[in-house]
RNA sequence: GGGCGAGUAGCUCAGUGGGAGAGCAUCCGGCUUACAUCCGGAAGGCCAGAGGUUCGAUCCCUCUCUCGCCCA
């Protein structure tokens, strides 16, 4: 006998095990099916199974398990990303504790401990994916610095660069000080910070002074000139002239510059060309020099004069001491404005001038743009195209190169002379260099690596094998959907967009689906620091994997946030423990049942028809929902059939044939719940992966439940006359029970029932008399039209039913007047509302003829039960 | 400054151009032999506010308010 309670920790071990032992999601290209093909948006190595891949990653399993049952070849291409800068940290962070830097390891042996560290914990995070029930096919498990994939990353960056789409420049970047080195715009977070604004005197050569304004004090070091507005009256005069850099003494001619807002601070605005664009593009103009005064590591460097080695804070109140012995420093406002910080580590960046490689945008974004404008790429929810338009339209040039040692070295080479040779490998780069220098030279190989998200941006197409022409890229490129949250769309999905257009000719992915944003239930951004995180790995323990796989699926949502909480998987706990129940008491009920034995050709009972039939809507309702991402309408549909029709009324019902003397009987309510049983739980396995399994285990079948067939839609299943029939007996019974319970008839009193009216009730209970019996607890049931109620005995209407409960004393008859009135005064006031409706001319002519006639039935039942209720309120 | 999302029962949220739902919490009653992670019953809402379109609006349009996010 299976336990009573469900007990995860038990069942998902071993049906993991047997799904690591057997490889069941391996795929067949050859299979002839048709193909369906999801690339998993890869975890870092760093990472950590949180809330957020619990989401993406349960969705696209569910999708997964969904299309392979259905007949399709589902393959689901797993793997991980090296995510340069943020495993750089993690590995110097540990580094760092044992008193250790990259700088005095070397290159070379910290590329060996990254590897080193990436071999001990970067399986983990696979691990838990396989925890999560994921059935990726592992066999083609990827990683984005394999040889494969670096070779694929090498040939798209020869190519771009080939095709002018790849160039090496000194151009304004972010220059994140804390991680030494460039990052691209969207690696930068503008934050709103409190600062101050400093107004400080320029001298003028030949006396007076020039006053500007600015945030950061520090890059007067780098200035190089002074600019006004030539509009404005106040400084006019004064271009053409020259002022003297306060502290350094550097000469700074003044120009005329439209940029220049006259509102904003003095009016007059110090141009440093090295660490702002404005001031790069006026500086540029006037042919002025670029002082760089910023270290890597964000100290003041040698063009710094007395403040170099500073830390540039430390340099900012040490020029603003100076600037006020000296009497320079006219005022200091409070000045709040927003700043850029690194993504990856929180640090102010500095705007830098630096050279640098980057990827030529536009010509990538127009095609990517058009793919989603003309369909071949659709969102869900598709509001996000908009996102994604707005991003491409105003996109800018992308920094690819980071002064990282983790990543994919850049594959180019320097001659003596600093000549560029771009090239798949070192060989080829001598072979270029020898045909342009006419001899051999000594080459070096650049010392940057790629952005993270260049190698990320092939993915689709990578992990298929590209650039080799392989069996996978044919059938399974393009994939079906990409499924990801919002935050990376510009990073990943745009990027991916644009190189499978550019390297595929073909569209990485026919949908992308965004999936909301994790938040806890006060709407907070979940963290480590806030200490609200919710770790899945604590849920897989005490409420099993399923619950949280069937938690996250019934709240998906299309809102942009979820908010989650524990109690939505305590909900789903219990759901998992009622269908674990159920299936107990089909199994105990069935064991005698042979193994031929088949349910067609049986003359099935109102409720087998009727359980049937609302079975095949809970199947269509399923397929349709899965198939638009409804993840949660699927889910509730399931619960809502699983729990309240098919355990609480149906299983009820079968009791009574189980337990009755008609053994025909009793063998087709045996089939009719296995049916049922092994419907739902087919249903129910790309959510609830390995309860189900487990189930169809128990249940005798043969292979595993994950290659069974997908329930189809048999639409000769609907009964709408058995459906209306059982619905008129569980209004009955629900009413008798509600009389009861109202009026305080005690719980396990066993009454008499008589029913006093109401078309077919003789039929009604000639076969439903045990189980009204059964559920309503009654002694016996009887007919007897038009029988006038005993004096303040209980009694009630249940849809055209009149009935009343002989039960003397038992009751309390106020509380049955009072039942009465209440229901009275609603059957009332509803019938006036459509009264009214009905009796606008328009209403009639207008609206559909459908609607009207419901209307009128409407209408009609109410005046119906208003007459029956009126009469039950005779003492 | 521009854009987006959310505002529905005490809480967390579904939902649809034809009159509002779930789970939890609450209250009442039950150990009814699958399940107390359960069973039966009840109560609870001018669907943020104001206009408009419509025979009819929680749903569509406009404006306002509150909260959150993205981009500049």
């Amino acid at each position: 006998m299976l336990p009573p309670r469900y007990d995860p920790r038990d069942v998902e071990p071993r049906i993991l095990a047997r799904w690591e032992k057997d490889q069941p999601w391996r795929c067949n290209p050859q299979s002839g099916k048709p193909p369906y093909a999801i690339v998993i948006p890869p975890p870092n190595i760093t990472g950590r199974l949180h809330l957020g891949h619990n989401l993406v990653n349960t969705f696209q399993d569910i999708l997964i398990r969904y299309k392979r049952m259905d007949g399709y070849e589902a393959c689901w291409f797993p793997g991980t990303d090296h995510a340069g800068i943020a495993t750089q940290n993690v590995v110097e962070r540990a580094l760092a504790k044992e008193g250790l830097t990259r700088q005095a390891l070397g290159r070379e042996e910290f590329e060996r401990r990254v590897w080193a560290w990436k071999e001990r914990y970067g399986g983990e995070i696979v691990e838990q994916l396989k925890v999560l029930g994921c059935s990726c096919d592992w066999s083609r498990q990827r990683f984005t610095l394999d040889p494969g994939l670096s070779r694929a990353v090498r040939t798209a960056f020869v190519r771009l660069h080939r095709e002018g789409l790849i160039y090496r420049g000194d151009y304004m970047i972010h220059w994140c000080p804390r991680c030494g080195t460039a990052l691209s715009d969207i690696e930068v977070e503008h934050r709103e910070i409190d600062g101050h604004l400093f107004y400080v005197r320029y001298p003028l050569e030949g006396g007076g002074f020039i006053p500007v304004a600015t945030t950061r004090p520090e890059t007067m070091l780098g200035d190089t000139a002074v600019a006004v507005n030539p509009r404005d009256e106040r400084y006019r005069d004064l271009i053409g002239r020259t002022a003297v850099l306060p502290l350094l003494g550097r000469r700074l001619p003044i120009v005329g510059a439209e940029e220049v807002d006259p509102a904003f601070g003095t009016g007059a605005l110090k141009i440093t060309p090295g660490h702002d664009p404005v001031d790069r593009e006026i500086g540029k103009r006037y042919g002025l020099p670029t002082v760089d005064v910023l270290n890597p590591d964000g100290t003041i460097n040698e063009h710094g004069g007395p403040f170099a080695g500073l830390e540039r804070f430390a340099a900012r109140e040490e020029i603003v001491r100076r600037l006020t012995a000296e009497g320079l420093l006219e005022k200091v406002v409070p000045y709040r404005h927003a700043v850029g910080h690194c993504q990856r580590c929180e640090t102010r960046v500095e705007p830098k001038v630096s050279t640098q490689w980057f990827v030529r945008m536009r010509p990538l974004a127009e095609p990517a743009i058009a793919a989603v404008q003309d369909g071949r790429i659709r969102f869900v929810p598709e509001r996000w195209a908009k996102v994604y338009f707005d991003w491409l339209e105003g996109i800018r040039d992308w920094c690819i190169s980071r002064q990282l040692w983790w990543g994919h070295r850049i594959p180019a080479w320097y001659g003596p002379d600093g000549e560029a040779f771009i090239a798949h490998d070192e060989a080829e780069a001598r072979a270029l260099a020898k045909n342009h220098y006419g001899r051999e030279v000594p080459l070096r190989q650049d010392e940057d690596v790629l952005d993270t998200w260049f190698s990320s941006a092939l993915w689709p197409f990578s992990v298929m094998g590209w650039p080799e022409r392989t069996e996978d890229l044919a059938v399974f490129y393009p994939t079906a959907v990409l499924v990801t949250a919002f935050d990376i769309l510009f990073f990943w999905v745009a990027r991916m967009v644009m190189m499978g257009l550019h390297f595929m000719g073909e569209v990485p992915f026919r949908e992308v689906l965004i999936t909301p944003f994790i938040v806890d239930e006060r709407g907070q951004k979940m963290s480590r620091s806030k200490g609200n995180m919710i770790d899945a790995l604590e849920v897989k323990e005490s409420h099993g994997m399923d619950a949280l796989r069937f938690a996250m699926a019934g709240s998906s949502t299309k809102g942009r946030e979820l908010r989650f909480s524990l109690r939505q998987v305590d909900e789903a706990r219990n759901f998992q423990n009622k269908l674990w129940n159920m299936a107990r008491f089909v199994l105990a009920n069935t064991e005698d049942l042979p193994a031929g034995a088949a349910l067609a050709g049986r003359p099935l009972a109102p409720e087998d028809r009727w359980i049937l039939s609302r079975l095949e809507g809970v199947v269509e309702k399923v397929r349709t929902e899965l198939e638009r991402y409804n993840f949660h309408l699927a889910t509730e549909a399931l619960y809502q059939f699983t729990w309240h029709e098919l355990c609480d009324w149906y299983l009820e019902l079968a009791k009574l044939r189980l337990q009755g003397d008609d053994p025909e009987a009793r063998r087709t309510c045996q089939l009719v719940l296995r049916e049922a049983l092994e419907t739902v739980v087919r249903l129910l396995h790309p959510i609830m992966p390995f309860l189900t399994e487990e189930i169809w285990a128990h249940l005798g079948k043969e292979g595993l439940l994950a290659h069974a067939a997908y329930p189809t839609v048999r639409p000769e299943r609907r009964d709408p006359v058995a459906e209306a029939e059982l619905e008129r007996f569980m209004e009955l019974v629900r009413e008798v029970r509600a009389v009861r319970a109202e009026v305080g008839v005690p719980a396990a009193a066993e009454l008499e029932l008589v029913l006093t009216s109401g078309a077919g009730i003789e039929a009604l209970v000639g076969h439903f008399e045990l189980a009204l019996r059964r559920l309503a607890r009654l002694r016996s049931v009887r007919v007897s039209p038009g029988e006038r109620p005993p004096a303040g005995s209980a009694r009630g209407v249940a849809g055209e039913i009149a009935f009343f409960l002989p039960v003397g004393d038992l009751v309390d008859w106020p509380a049955v007047r009072d039942k009465i009135r209440k229901d009275l005064e609603k059957t009332k006031a509803e019938l006036e509302k459509i009264e009214a409706r009905l009796g606008n001319p328009e209403f009639r002519e207008k609206a559909s003829p459908e609607v009207v006639a419901r209307a009128e039935a409407e209408a009609e039942a109410l005046r119906g039960r208003r007459a029956r209720l009126e009469r039950q309120l005779a003492p």
